[in-house]
RNA sequence: GGAGAGGUGGCAGAGUGGUCGAAUGCGCCGGAUUCGAAAUCCGGUUUACGGUUAUGCCGUAACGUGGGUUCGAAUCCCACCCUCUCCGCCA
């Protein structure tokens, strides 16, 4: 949510910088919504004062023993007015809200102007992309060796865009989460979480997902409560700070979870329907940072350059891309991408994305930290990125480490978790 | 799932219809005392929203959540959520 502030002071500059973005605000509304809640809770705040101070005058009459019957009657028409004016204020700060929590966050004057991902620009790149004196199968071909990746037994269970993994390309999988869990935990000070997977409608609206992107998310209910599976850790960790005041000593605050992540893709038909890369269920470590807002930025490049460090001990080739206005998320004021090298595509493929999202959560969340020097509670800034999605590291570890007869050398990072295996055949 | 207890400020804990945003204690901040400290004493110490002739002032709201009764609700009524204890079940 943006500072409501901003939105009545800065109406048409917010609105042009939201433009960047691809963002049309109806400032026209705004504008007429804005007006007449004021004009209603002036008006509803006058009627309970005159309320409060009528009913306080009859309690100090009775008190006294005195008549009340003329401030009794006096006070007798302001319930009806009153209830008819509150229940006014609810309506149009509901249409408020709903306004608001639609409008995305504003980019940082940091980042590049454009409309789709061609207009994202590249920071830099890590690694030579290893040439081949073979054909490269991708992780499909590379997969259906011994059943390792089935992805006819996950239609089977669930559907499109689920799989089964087999044997030691199943334990492969664990191992990369294992190692980048042990990575972040272990030499960047992220504090290991494990979270639920299930969280409440409040959560979503706490980091963004609801309510405009519910198509989005896989729900359940059980009774009359309606739960959600979470699309990121990110939901789960960043909720954590949800209507809390955090000390100003425990920041930043650096958690780290792996975790499944579910995802509906409504909107996706089509894309990337060929093995794993999109699945509605898929695993990924996920960091998280609560910062203060003058540390923000400093810990966005950090967190980026931990997932970095995860696709180097990997010795997977990749770029650095970042993210221009109209490419990024809902939440992110600023947001790189980190892009590993597909050999059998020929092209980088997104595996990691780092996100800073200032205030924008904090402020639905009322998630704040007591700034020292002023004494009072304000709003933290938050950072989630992923470090990084375990499934799309699977792919990229199969095809880059790929050998003539099919095998799969195991990265040396990898192999204290595979019990010293140089490589699965 | 059954039975019971309970949810009040940073914490503990009073308050069962009226001047209660809420006693008291602890903690915290400032001051006095002191060579300094402890102890003691004095004062201060929630948040959100709105207005404003703004480093202040005024107003409104908030005692788990949502409704209801009432001129007036932390207090009475209803529903729900959560926590704890015991029993059952279960990984």
């Amino acid at each position: 949510m943006l500072d409501p502030a901003l939105l009545r002071g800065h109406l048409a500059d917010t609105a042009r910088r939201l433009a960047a973005r691809g963002y049309t605000l109806d400032t026209a509304a705004f504008e007429a919504i804005e007006a007449e809640r004021k004009r209603v809770q002036t008006e509803t705040q006058e009627l309970q004062n005159l309320r409060n101070t009528r009913s306080k005058a009859i309690g100090q009459a009775k008190a006294k023993g005195e008549d009340t019957a003329a401030l009794m009657a006096e006070v007798a028409g302001i319930g009806d007015r009153l209830k008819a004016n509150e229940q006014a204020l609810a309506d149009v700060q509901e249409r408020l809200a709903a306004l608001s929590l639609g409008i995305p966050n504003l980019p940082h004057e940091s980042v590049p102007v454009g409309g789709d991902e061609h207009a994202n620009t590249e920071q830099h790149r890590w690694g030579t992309p290893r040439t081949f004196d073979f054909t490269v199968k991708d992780h499909v071909e590379l997969g259906a060796h011994k059943g390792w990746l089935d992805g006819d037994a996950g239609a089977k269970l669930s559907g499109a865009r689920f799989t089964v993994l087999r044997g030691e390309l199943a334990r492969l999988h664990r191992a990369l989460a294992q190692f980048m869990l042990d990575l972040h935990t272990q030499e960047h000070g992220y504090l290991e979480c494990n979270v639920p997977l299930i969280v409440n409608s409040d959560a979503m609206h706490g980091t963004g997902q609801l309510p405009k992107f519910e198509e989005d998310l896989f729900a359940t209910q059980v009774g009359e409560t309606k739960r959600y599976l979470i699309p990121t850790a990110e939901v789960s960790l960043t909720n954590i700070v949800r209507d809390d005041i955090v000390e100003a000593d425990a920041l930043p605050l650096r958690m780290a979870a792996h975790s499944l992540c579910f995802r509906a893709e409504a909107g996706s038909h089509g894309r990337d329907t060929r093995g794993m890369i999109r699945q509605h269920q898929f695993e990924k470590v996920e960091l998280v940072s609560i910062a203060k807002p003058s540390e923000s930025f400093d810990e966005h490049e950090r967190m980026t350059r931990c997932a970095e460090v995860v696709l180097e001990k990997l010795g997977l080739p990749y770029r650095r891309m970042l993210l221009c206005t109209g490419d990024m998320g809902f939440t992110a004021t600023k947001t790189y991408d980190l892009e590993v090298w597909l050999p059998s595509q020929g092209t980088y493929r997104e595996i990691s994305s780092c996100s800073n999202c200032v205030d924008f959560q904090a402020r639905r969340m009322q998630a704040r930290w007591r700034n020292p020097d002023t004494g009072k509670p304000e709003l933290v800034h938050t950072l989630n990125g992923s470090g990084v999605a375990v499934g799309r590291a699977l792919i990229a570890v199969m095809e880059n480490y790929q050998n003539a007869d099919g095998s799969i050398s195991v990265p040396e990072a990898l192999r204290r978790y595979m019990g010293g295996a140089e490589r699965i055949a």
